[in-house]
RNA sequence: GCCCAGGUGGCGAAACUGGUAGACGCAGCGGACUUAAAAUCCGCCGGCGCAAGCCGUGCCGGUUCGACUCCGGCCCUGGGCACCA
């Protein structure tokens, strides 16, 4: 389900159901050819009714219980095609397909409410021991918990006393307000847009503009005066109301006081309008608050300036503020959160129907259980201007199930993150047919290992973790809250991306069939559509995506090297947690090392074996053992990939075939054998080391070969390495004082000083300090 | 702009709690084998220097006997910013 399906329909003229189905045919037949152990039996596909029913019959418990609610919500609407954009589809402000200006628009649409579920979803962050802190801090800041006051400042519009209400933390910068902002759809930028045509020229520009958080955030500040003065609830004075377009409605109460002093985007803000700046907090260096600005403007301090308040801290004031603010009815404090309801509907076609009916008498009604699931037609193909589904009588057309008479059928469908919000739950309940999930999902649930790349930080995992509280509260999943136990959060592959220009629409070319010209330092200077030597744009590196078409499919690799040089190499290149530049050029170094591996074991099954054992190399193959164990439970597999290259070097070196040689390879075998499992199951069986290596035992280290009489320790002189010693395992520090002492090379950089200290870092080195 | 990461040889990377920077590979160079090539094997491989040694982990500064690792500031790259998923 998704855009990506849609866009492809629309480029071959095929409806989206059958490219989904052609494409989860290759992709299945590349996992399988890669041997993973996946059960195949548990397989589902989030566009299938059997799926997506449940989504629908969820929707409806919601909507009764008033987790899912309707309102309005801005979209990108593109006026050419007379259609709503996804904000991928909305290239510098225009259209992808078009290239009109994009505007906004409010429309109305389905909400869950995730906000319900904030303070939960917060507080139970601290109970993930599995999680990347990384993950838990993103997520943390997302939902933006943020202690403050609400406060009401007075005023009179057309002679009705009204309060304008703002949310700050910074209370005690109260007295340091010089003016008060509002957002483009707040009331009294509407009251004031009404009089002055320019008040309503800029209005109308704040709204023609970005939907995007990003762009808005970028944006130039621009500002103008509604001539509305509020008074300050303190100090009585009177304040300026601006309309500014860096205030976003959809935070707090769509306004805020400008504290230009201590506020950085208020004092730009301030100086380009030649607003007056009012400080009130103690600078650390003096009364320093001219502009440049500077941030330690903005740091918590004692007040100055603001009168009964003068010589408290942040905590004090913002307490005795408030206390007075609730006094005189103006405020009081207030919990914010940044986290925003989720609006799920899309004006889209290849997506799950939202099961309504609205019916001009009773409403929006919820379809029945014996009416789910609300099948979508699979026939269509989208043509970029608008969902399909409303040109399809037969679809939209239907009886409300309250009253009998003729309705419509809502036509949004939900946002696919929806789909992937419980697919894991599903998983555990294969074949079910008459429940979202059963008790095989309180079995298995949650997830133990959960793995996805590192974009799913915010949206797909708290959207996940929402669904479970969800699930769970609907007493599908009693008592399990959180769906993924550990975390693992790959990251990104990235690839260079390329485009062609010539219609004035982005086509984008694979790499692969791309021809680059680049100069010496490898920067490109051009670069054309191999096939026919059409120009192409670069647009720099990135992640590997289907909008941007620069994957590389893994099918190539499988074909040359097989599949276990596929994974060995994807487990040798680096950390599963790292960015990754793909390049297959040393591709070739893992194919070498497997077929060493192969040769190796088939001259030693050909071989006599002496019963001896060579201490040296048996300790250097524990060593390695014993840190490739341990590389495993930090989830560092590249640095498990070279242990078992140097446990080969190590076993190359033995003089004759030995009992080390057996006991090497043995180790080494299954060592391989989760990242190489199909050559190693087969050499297993060869050397008739037993008859599945999967089942083998895990090797672990001998205690005994890791032991040593003499250890190595670095000898520096003033931090700097000047030699090494052996010495004996039990040495005290007086005895390697010594032994470091007599080096000939300590010597000449100790002779005619004296040793002031003496750093000995058991087991590691020795530091003489002269 | 805001939130979160990352930056180490020509390249992928290693260095686990502050303790020998560059393990293991790729590419490159030199050699062996071969009529030749492929494959394989051996050696070299951060910079400067004849050497001793000096410098070197994005940049600037700090803490420490000792910093890739900790602290402050900056630069660059990637991810996210609510309709790509």
């Amino acid at each position: 389900f998704g855009l990506p399906a849609e866009n492809a329909a629309m480029a071959n003229k095929v409806p989206p159901a059958k490219w989904t189905h052609s494409n989860i045919a290759t992709m299945k037949s590349q996992l399988k050819s890669l041997g993973f152990a996946l059960d195949w039996h548990r397989e589902l596909a989030t566009c299938n009714p059997d799926y997506y029913k449940w989504n629908q019959w969820l929707f409806t418990r919601l909507f009764k219980k008033g987790l899912a609610y309707k309102k309005t919500g801005v979209v990108n609407w593109d006026p050419v095609d007379q259609t709503v954009l996804a904000n991928e589809q909305v290239i510098e402000g225009r259209g992808w397909r078009t290239g009109a200006l994009v505007e906004k628009r409010e429309i109305p649409m389905y909400f869950l409410r995730i906000t319900a579920y904030a303070e939960e979803l917060l507080a139970a962050l601290d109970d993930l021991p599995g999680w990347p802190e990384q993950v838990k801090l993103m997520q943390k800041n997302w939902i933006g918990k943020s202690d403050g006051v609400r406060v009401g400042f007075p005023y009179e519009l057309d002679g009705k006393k009204e309060t304008l209400w703002v949310f700050t933390t910074r209370a005690d910068t109260l007295l340091g307000a010089t003016f008060c902002a509002v957002a483009a759809e707040h009331p009294i930028a509407t009251w004031a847009a009404k009089r002055e045509p320019r008040i309503r020229e800029f209005v109308e520009e704040c709204q023609r503009g970005a939907v995007m958080e990003a762009e808005l955030a970028q944006i130039e500040k621009k500002g103008m005066p509604t001539g509305v003065e509020v008074t300050h609830p303190l100090s009585g004075q009177r304040l300026p109301v601006w309309v500014a377009n860096y205030v976003l409605m959809g935070y707090g109460e769509g306004a805020l006081m400008a504290v230009p002093a201590h506020d950085e985007r208020d004092m730009e803000f301030a100086l380009k309008y030649g607003l007056p700046i009012k400080p009130v907090i103690r600078h650390p260096l003096g009364d320093r608050t001219d502009p440049p600005w500077r941030p330690e403007y903005a740091e918590h301090g004692v007040l100055i300036n603001s009168g009964k308040y003068n010589g408290l801290s942040y905590d004090e004031a913002v307490h005795a503020i408030a206390e007075d603010l609730r006094a005189k009815g103006l405020g009081e404090k207030q919990v914010q959160w940044r986290l925003r309801d989720w609006g799920i509907s899309r004006q889209r076609y290849w997506g799950c129907p939202i099961p309504i009916v609205r019916c001009p008498a009773c409403g929006d009604v919820p379809v029945p259980d014996k009416d789910l699931p609300v099948v979508l037609p699979e026939h269509l193909v989208p043509d970029g201007t608008g969902n399909p589904l409303n040109k399809l009588p037969e679809f939209v057309n239907t009886k409300c199930p309250s009253c009998g008479r003729a309705a419509k059928r809502e036509t949004d469908t939900m946002d696919t993150f929806v789909d992937s919000s419980w697919y894991f739950a599903r998983f555990c309940c294969p074949g079910q047919e008459h429940a979202m999930v059963d008790e095989r999902a309180q079995y298995w649930m949650a997830v133990d290992q959960y793995v996805g790349g590192i974009e799913h930080a915010i949206l797909h995992l708290l959207y996940s973790r929402f669904f479970q509280r969800l699930m769970r509260d609907e007493g599908l999943i009693p008592g399990i809250s959180e769906p993924f136990t550990n975390l693992l959060t790959q990251g990104m592959v990235l690839a260079e991306s390329y485009y062609t220009d010539a219609s004035g629409r982005r086509e984008w070319v694979n790499p692969a069939d791309v021809t680059v010209e680049r100069d010496a330092k490898g920067k490109i200077l051009w670069a054309k559509r191999t096939a026919d030597g059409a120009p192409v744009i670069y647009d720099g590196i990135g992640t590997m995506s289907k909008s941007k078409n620069n994957g590389v499919d893994p099918q190539a690799l499988i074909d040359k090297y097989g599949a276990d040089t596929a994974r060995f190499y994807t487990m040798f290149a680096s950390p599963p947690t790292n960015t990754l530049e793909w390049s297959d050029e040393s591709v070739e170094g893992s194919y070498r090392f497997l077929r060493r591996v192969w040769d190796f074991a088939y001259k030693f099954s050909r071989a006599k074996c002496a019963p001896s054992v060579d201490r040296k190399i048996r300790y250097q193959i524990h060593l390695e053992l014993r840190k490739a164990n341990d590389d495993i439970e930090r989830q560092k597999f590249n640095t498990v990939a070279s242990a078992c290259m140097k446990i080969l070097n190590a076993l190359e070196e033995l003089p004759e075939w030995d009992a080390t040689s057996k006991e090497g390879l043995s180790i080494l075998l299954r060592l391989l054998s989760p990242i190489a499992p199909h050559m190693t199951h087969h050499l297993w069986l060869e050397l008739k080391f037993g008859d599945d290596v999967m089942r083998a035992p895990w090797p672990d280290p001998d205690p005994a070969a890791l032991e040593q009489d003499e250890i190595e320790l670095v000898v520096q002189v003033n931090g700097k390495l000047r030699g090494s010693i052996k010495v004996p395992k039990a040495a005290d520090r007086a005895a390697i004082e010594e032994l470091a002492r007599a080096n000939p090379n300590v010597q000449r950089f100790v002779a005619g000083q004296s040793v002031k200290k003496v750093v000995v870092v058991p087991g590691r080195l020795i530091n003489l300090v002269v």
